[in-house]
DNA sequence: TAGATTGTTAATCGATTAACAATC
DNA sequence: TAGATTGTTAATCGATTAACAATC
């Protein structure tokens, strides 16, 4: 796949076209146009073809795309067609919540370590994995040949256990602390920051009001 | 404050910039310039500069910006003087974690309603809150005039919590669930959609293997 | 005054959208 | 062939960045 500059947008809406295929094909629908993927999830078909254009041609002329072989492709675009196993760092609530979370799972994503340094929390099961100390990180990143790492500890902390994930070999990082974090520039980072998220509704609110 | 349009993009910095203040406050830091913020949350300071300017002009040429003061404006035009009382629904593991999350208090949301629809959970306490039917909701929200709402329930049955919420008064919402969801233009909506998330590291990590 | 840094304008960059030739 | 819809180009739009006059 020989691919240049992908704008993010697009590929967060790749994410989202792949979900409504995905739905579309529950239904038994068999042949769909840009038009139709578009009001579907709220994007203009210029939109849904540029989109798609990035990585090739999928569709026909005249007739639109087959559903489940486009659904093929994007999963294959997405790198979902393979498992990536997860470690998860920090087990307070947010991170217990996530390590349960079946729509991780159902996308191929497995929470194969959870790791804390309370000894309160150490020893406990979430789901089928074990609470275990920091200290196991590097042995489980290796063991499980982990590439993503979730950071769900405090603020104070969030950089050095991401400069740890990253020394033991993650390369993808999904972050919620409310910390900017710094990464190496072949390290993908994405921040799901839930204050910032309510404040830019808080901003809107208080423009409104 | 009359303001014409503000990108998203520039809103989400402004709640970055005023954690980074918050935390020269306590460094007891007085006065800062665009570049020191710029290198403390990794933008140039030509975009610091421009995000402030849209709002008014906040420094001393020559010198900076006081910081204190800085932070007041930014908590200002974010909202963030005055409480934001939120409602949650779904109490599943996600919504219960975000109920008790400290991150949202911290910036003064107050959740005071989480409802279900699972008699299970029905009656349970989280915190101060207790878990009550989707019954609840007009009244919770006339109550404590709630504007916010959390959707952290499954995507079959998103878009028609999202319509109840918003007949009910709420005008701004949070999504957690991988539905794309329609609002009327009145009502500011956000997508934090986790698999999402994860599907952009995932899109990386097979583009870079 | 000399040095520093803001606020703002203009240039650049990149993403979205409109339009249409290609083609089923 | 006529109608439909793709893939792609060119136009538009909007956000970021560079540059600099204003001014402390």
């Amino acid at each position: 796949m020989k691919v240049y500059k992908i704008p993010e947008a697009t590929v967060m809406r790749l994410s989202i076209y792949s979900r409504y295929l995905h739905q579309l094909i529950d239904e038994g629908v068999d042949t769909v146009s840009s038009g139709e993927i578009a009001a579907g999830v709220g994007v203009g078909s210029a939109q849904v073809r540029k989109d798609l254009a990035y990585f090739g041609e999928f569709g026909t002329r005249g007739v639109g795309y087959k559903v489940e072989e486009l659904y093929g492709y994007l999963i294959k675009i997405l790198g979902l067609d393979q498992q990536w196993n997860v470690i998860i760092v920090g087990a307070g609530k947010l991170g217990s919540a996530l390590a349960l979370y079946q729509g991780f799972k159902d996308r191929g994503f497995s929470v194969c370590a959870i790791l804390d340094n309370d000894p309160g929390r150490i020893g406990q099961k979430l789901g089928e994995t074990t609470i275990e100390p920091l200290e196991q990180m590097d042995q489980r990143i290796k063991e499980h040949n982990i590439k993503v790492g979730i950071v769900t500890v405090p603020a104070q902390v969030a950089q050095e256990v991401t400069d740890r994930l990253i020394t033991a070999g993650v390369t993808a990082i999904l972050n919620f602390s409310p910390k900017v974090l710094r990464v190496p520039h072949e390290v993908t980072l994405r921040n799901v920051d839930l204050s910032v998220n309510l404040e830019v509704l808080s901003f809107n609110l208080a423009l409104n009001s």
